[in-house]
DNA sequence: GTTATCACTATCCATGAGGTGCCTATATAT
DNA sequence: ATATATAGGCACCTCATGGATAGTGATAAC
């Protein structure tokens, strides 16, 4: 029992040890493009196209690398059928559904607090303003 | 109620759509150091040395960068003491605290799934080799 | 006088995230 | 014959950012 770090240390794993393998999932998780491409494909499986439409701003490049990072990953599953013009499916394996719920939760936290973050940076702003006539 | 997105839109605000103050919140969150440093500061007010130390593989740049992120949007209040040598200390505010619960979660599911990842990229990886020895 | 602590700030550089455009295949529609 | 839809791959380029390194200021210890 180390001390220092006793607070929910699973499995052995460290997300705080740089070195740990967990970390390195953490950093998978930390981007945006994977928190809205799970969440989209909460509901069900998504085309390639379908996806795209939902996820405003995303690039074709940045689509289809969150996309080959996440199945490699075991998140997503793709299956591909052999018919012209091609169709391409993607949908959250079991694993991707136990994470979606948690990103959703993020997800919704972002929506809810948005004014309490709003208010925040504008006193942070004020401060600064005030720090500023300060020192005139 | 727009029925192509109408999963969980909290508050009129929806993570999805590029211009929402949402999605920029998410972006926010969407951040190894975000993760670990709130998850760092949950049992309690620590100070910059001690988080550095916690943190592995931080540098002083990226640790104050985040600090003063996460002091400009409300999640971490940040506290002078006007001492020689300076000490300073930083504790999550409540919203911070909020967060932390669901941040937590993230980072333990990362520790939790480690097997299961590196199991789906050995997987991937053995594909990859049938692919390349296919074609051969 | 030299070194150490502490919490930074400033600067530079390499990496990589992300954008753009062009290419593939084929069936259907015009 | 040409265009469209579809799901990409691939090459190239830019710019932001992460990371490394050095400096700052004041004091106290050696």
């Amino acid at each position: 029992m180390d001390s220092d770090n006793d607070d929910k240390l699973c499995f052995g794993y460290d997300a705080f040890r740089r070195t740990c393998p967990s970390h390195a999932v953490l950093e998978m998780l930390a981007s945006k493009w994977v928190y809205l491409v799970v969440c989209a494909l909460r509901r069900g499986r998504l085309r390639n196209g379908e996806l795209a439409r939902r996820l405003e701003g995303i690039t074709p490049k940045m689509l289809t690398q969150t996309l080959r990072i996440l199945e490699r990953d075991g998140l997503v599953r793709r299956e591909i059928f052999p018919v012209i013009p091609p169709r391409v499916e993607y949908e959250l394996t079991e694993l991707g559904q136990n994470l979606a719920g948690l990103l959703t939760q993020i997800r919704a936290w972002s929506e809810e607090h948005v004014p309490d973050i709003k208010e925040a940076r504008a006193r942070a702003a004020a401060d600064q303003d005030g720090d500023l006539q300060a020192q005139a």
